[in-house]
RNA sequence: CGCGGAGUAGAGCAGUUGGUAGCUCGUCGGGCUCAUAACCCGGAGGUCGCAGGUUCAAGUCCUGUCUCCGCAACCA
């Protein structure tokens, strides 16, 4: 009979930065599920890598001074790199593809080609808003105040000539793939994604760029090159050999069974990704999963917002299976989950070093005080069970299948969930059946004590299979603390009772989960956090000066007056805006509104004298009219923005000119 | 009315197809001593955001409303 097939991918991860938690998250809930179906007798093809083309990674490049590839190289194979840190954490992919390599860039070429052979790629324009000394274009809802949100500097219409997707072409089919079929899981992203984008209409979608060169050339006409998702999403074909000579496995392998991601890439995955099979007719994967996000203090994590949490010390602190278990055993898959050190530690402490390792510790304690770690023959079987005995059996032996639906149907938390409660079952029977008091009599219950001890094993042992795809190597130091051999590791073994031999070679080994110290572990991490972050961070940062000249006529234009401050409060429903009355020496008061109110308290500004620019144009501001601006410093100090306003003496009375 | 999600015990969260509201931590009391001061049992603590509606029955379905959070062309 021919072995069942399954392939699983994670998304190629985009290396413009250190991979942190969230991306960790998603490959090790990859890596369970790939490792489960390889324990049930699957073939499993299990695929992740790297997305390395695009603007932003050129742009990083240019900043670090390095060519884009030097610049992805390091951050993919270097040092703590993408690499280092799937092999940190025990990730079994089978294959690893960078976007990069050759037979992968040769092929989205063809890819491509195919596409607009057949007429679904053409040529038209794209039409935007173009900031010259950038070189980028945006749209008109990525502009700032309108203008470029990099520089500030201000945008012209432009246009320039592009290739488009007939994405439209394909928008029937897409909702009927969206809402028919169980094609995207969760089913609650469904209606996001045909109300946000299929409801308002499909438009052709752009997948060329000239703009920028890091990325693969659209061979047949220089100068373009192919937008970032059409290269990506081909990742999952390419990496089996699609359209290439690296590998073989495209008909083997192809379409994947499930392509776990990230929620927000489900709208490439769930729409654009079909449709552009459809377009090269190939066949859809099976199940496209959109997991939640893993947020801190109830918000994202962002590299701007500094709270990215570091796999590298979580794991190196609390070893990588317990943050393996804990990214799985707390946060259903499908939704957003709050991470936090204290609900890491509580969970390793209360699941692995209470329930499970304590469990593991005192059973095989118990073989080896009282049967010197070796039971007797005959210790499997017992001529009259009590309600707890046949309770325990029963639990475990319904164990497998409770787990198996579980994590087909992609909850692998419920599926933890479902082994903890035999776990803590067994736990209860030892109070239940209270070996030590046994132990006193060992003639009389000598028999019976072992049977007790027997089917803790067991459980264990059970247990022990379930939990190796989430924590592969402190389950093979457990099945040796058991004397379970391979043969009764297996998928098959874990629905059968009984099949550890009785006479097992038992030994009471290392704690394989010890307790922690929550306080003094939160206290370190949150040392090692400052320290980490201080050291990224420059100390003081100030803009680049302009190399740009003004001429001096230019320069008088502008009216820079000395204000005093004669009220101040903060702008209701605003944030940032706090409201000034000035005196500007005219008389007749003037308004100005600042974005400044993270860095004053209204009444402290009360009677200064500042600086104001009082010849701009009026500007409305939630509402209200700011007349002019007022004029601070402002530097980076260890990444934070700091401002500064500008107080001048109080001698120099309020209209004073600054020239 | 841009779209979506969330509001359940002191905290953090579960609650598929409507049928006695659960888990972890904390707290109070008890048991046990094999074990990683861990384990086991029990108690207290919730008008399931608010207001209506459907139903014999609603955290669960419908309507309205308030609050919070994401997203709005590329951060898992």
């Amino acid at each position: 009979m021919e072995q069942k097939k399954f392939y699983i991918t994670t998304p190629i991860y985009y290396p413009s930065d250190k991979l942190h938690i969230g991306h960790t998250y998603c490959t090790v809930a990859t890596d369970a599920m790939a490792r489960y179906k390889r324990l049930a007798g699957y073939d499993v093809m299990f695929l992740t890598g790297t997305d390395e083309h695009g603007q932003k990674i050129e742009t990083k490049a240019k900043e670090a001074g390095v060519t884009p590839k030097e610049f992805v190289d390091k951050i993919v194979e270097g040092p703590q790199g993408v690499k280092d840190l799937w092999k940190l954490m025990n990730i079994s992919n089978d294959r690893f593809i960078r976007t990069t390599d050759d037979y992968h860039v040769s092929a989205v070429q063809k890819i491509f080609k195919k596409m607009y052979d057949k007429g679904d790629i053409y040529k038209g324009s794209y039409k935007g808003k173009y900031c010259t000394p950038c070189e980028s274009f945006w749209t008109e809802s990525q502009l700032k105040d309108g203008c470029c949100p990099d520089c500030g500097r201000p945008v012209v219409d432009a246009e320039e000539e592009a290739y488009f997707f007939r994405l439209s072409k394909y928008a029937d089919k897409v909702r009927d793939l969206l809402e028919n079929t169980d094609f995207l899981q969760p089913r609650s992203r469904v209606n996001e994604m045909v109300k946000n984008f299929i409801d308002p209409g499909l438009e052709d979608l752009c997948v060329s760029r000239t703009s920028f060169t890091w990325g693969i050339p659209v061979d047949f006409d220089p100068g373009h090159v192919v937008y970032v998702w059409v290269d990506a999403l081909f990742n999952y074909t390419t990496a089996l050999g699609f359209l290439n000579d690296q590998y073989n496995d495209y008909d083997k392998y192809w379409p994947a069974d499930v392509h776990f991601v990230g929620k927000e890439i489900v709208r490439f995955h769930s729409i654009i990704w079909p449709a552009m099979l459809m377009s090269m007719e190939m066949p859809l994967p099976k199940h496209v999963f959109g997991h939640g996000w893993l947020l801190l203090d109830g918000g994202k994590m962002s590299k701007s917002k500094g709270n990215v949490v570091d796999p590298y010390i979580l794991a190196e602190k609390f070893g990588v299976d317990a943050l393996r278990f804990f990214l799985m055993r707390t946060f259903p898959f499908g939704s957003d989950g709050n991470f936090s050190n204290e609900l890491l530690i509580q969970t390793i402490n209360t699941d692995l070093a209470n329930d499970l390792g304590n469990l593991l510790s005192r059973t095989t304690a118990m073989v080896g005080k009282y049967f010197d770690g070796q039971l007797p023959a005959g210790c499997k079987a017992c001529s009259a069970p009590e309600p707890f005995d046949t309770d325990l059996i029963a639990m475990a032996s319904a164990l497998r299948d409770a787990y198996e639906a579980q994590m087909e149907s992609y909850a692998p938390h419920n599926a933890l969930a479902e082994v903890f409660k035999v776990i803590q079952r067994a736990n209860k029977y030892i109070d239940e059946t209270a070996p030590w008091a046994l132990a006193k009599d060992m003639e009389t219950n000598g028999a019976r004590l072992a049977h007790v001890l027997y089917n803790l094993l067991e459980a264990t042992r059970i247990c022990g299979i379930l939990l190796s795809p989430f924590m592969p190597e402190s389950m093979s130091k457990l099945f040796v603390q058991i004397g379970a051999a391979a043969d009764i590791q297996t998928w098959d073994s874990a629905a059968v009772w009984g099949a550890l031999p009785e006479t097992a070679a038992v030994t009471k080994g290392e704690n394989l989960f010890p307790r922690i110290d929550m306080d003094k572990a939160i206290a370190e991490l949150e040392e090692a956090a400052e320290a980490a972050k201080k050291a990224a961070l420059p100390a003081i940062e100030v803009e680049p000066q302009l190399t740009e000249q003004v001429d001096f006529d230019t320069f008088c234009k502008s009216d820079f007056r000395a204000v005093k401050v004669k009220a101040c409060e903060n702008v209701r429903k605003s944030e940032k805006l706090l409201k000034f009355i000035l005196d500007d020496g005219t008389g007749v008061d003037r308004q100005i509104l600042s974005g400044i109110a993270k860095w004053y308290k209204p009444e402290e500004l009360v009677g200064k004298t500042l600086v104001a620019i009082v010849n701009l144009p009026p500007r409305k501001m939630m509402g209200r009219d700011s007349c002019g601006m007022l004029i601070s410093a402002v530097h980076m100090e260890k990444g934070e923005e700091c401002l500064h306003l500008l107080m001048i003496d109080d001698s120099i009375p309020a209209g004073a000119k600054l020239c």
